[in-house]
DNA sequence: AAAGTTCTGTAGCAGAAGGCACGCTCGTGG
DNA sequence: CCACGAGCGTGCCTTCTGCTACAGAACTTT
């Protein structure tokens, strides 16, 4: 590609072109539809907590998540969120896509988790990209697949586990690698669907048992086995994406 | 499993070519297409309560309804079960097309919920329709847009609602035209993830209001606006398809 | 340093939900 | 005609969950 350094707009379509070399799906296409991704790639940021969609907004295109995480969640009558998953980078959301493809109004909330830059391929030519590439077709279908299952553990852990087991999965798989994981406990009864004060009852367990430890806005796991045990069995016969 | 018809073989494999109209997208394949159908499509018939697929079983192919009714299920470590979605004739059982393109092992159970006809076509097959047929891409994706939506729509409700509007809405939502429902208290413990006596305290709700009339096996809508009424609000602010 | 805000730890109470037990009704089949 | 089983109604008790309230700790702002 060409690299015009100095005039700002191009060379912010450039460094989009670039930024999209996360998706290997876009590093096959043919020039013709490197040019009109050129043409038309808006690349934005959207600040922590900032909203990125809401709930009944018609969805103008394809939504790649470069850096940072979205969350995608509801919000139930009562006021009482929950979050269905996150949009890591490499990611797209693949509601967006959904809607896009089905004429559809956007089902959920989402928000910027951390600071994240995502690109937007307006809908027409995602469409047109659809049409004519097959890395397109693949990504599109991967993506879909990878939200349907992942709406399918969630949905199987809701109805399988309580909120002790869920709440220890949740600590277990979001922890960082030293094993802490920074959030509050208000965050986390909302990514349960639950209330602050049952994840303080349940943190208190933990705590008593020696498993993790409870600071101010993080949570350390001292001991993972233990941690697990609590977990129950339920992680056991949970939902995996076995490769056969 | 296989299909019990006694009929000569290729018999069978003209009528499942026919049989497939139902889903337009077959409609438009080119001939070699149509040839490599119908020499590989499978038609099966499952009775009634008969396994299709059970959870960590290779998927061997796309299975496409073709009468009747697949119901998909998770079963929880305790024996729960728990209702995912349904298959109507016409449709696709997404996961089997999903995991056919990760290479993955099922993640649920699949049984017959009547009778039901199914076409399966193998997986090498489907993939190599998938990479010439336009149409067979649309399907693809159409078929995985409808299951996301319906596990979010699921997902959603689980969170916002309690069992009396879960109940309500299942109702309301798998009755007959002519108001009636039927099956048992014990299937819709399951479907719904909880337990007899649940649904027979919430049904004596419904029957003391005079909305619905239980009977042995089946229950019938007396009184829709205070059926919904007793659904909550609810149902008024769930997510819905809303064609733009 | 003082004031204000956010986060965490507890407690108590009310309602929802689940588990268990029992009795009843209806239909089927001997 | 009767026994039996499936399906339904109901009461009791326990556990889980949500809500309100309050106090102290930790961080931020002024």
């Amino acid at each position: 590609m060409r690299a015009p350094r100095q005039m700002p707009a191009d060379r912010n379509r450039v460094s989009s072109l670039d930024v999209l070399t996360r998706f290997e799906s876009f590093a096959s296409l043919c020039s013709d539809s490197r040019a009109l991704l050129s043409r038309n790639l808006v690349l934005t940021r959207s600040p922590r907590a900032a909203p990125v969609l809401h709930k009944g907004q018609a969805v103008s295109g394809a939504y790649l998540v470069i850096q940072g995480r979205l969350r995608v969640f509801t919000i139930a009558p009562n006021g009482a969120e929950a979050t269905l998953y996150f949009i890591d980078p490499g990611e797209a959301c693949v509601l967006a896509l959904n809607c896009l493809f089905n004429n559809l109004l956007y089902p959920a909330w989402v928000q910027a988790e951390t600071p994240t830059d995502i690109a937007l391929i307006p809908g027409p030519v995602y469409r047109k990209l659809f049409e004519s590439e097959p890395a397109i077709q693949n990504l599109t279908v991967q993506a879909l697949s990878t939200i349907v299952y992942r709406l399918m553990a969630e949905l199987e852990q809701v109805h399988a586990s309580n909120h002790r087991q869920r709440l220890v999965h949740f600590i277990l798989s979001h922890a960082a690698a030293d094993g802490t994981l920074r959030t509050t406990q208000q965050h986390l009864g909302r990514h349960l669907g639950t209330t602050r004060e049952v994840i303080a009852r349940l943190m208190q367990e933990l705590v008593r048992s020696g498993a993790v430890r409870s600071q101010r806005g993080a949570i350390t796991i001292l001991n993972v086995v233990e941690l697990r045990c609590l977990g129950g069995v339920a992680l056991d016969t949970e939902m995996r994406s076995v490769r056969r």
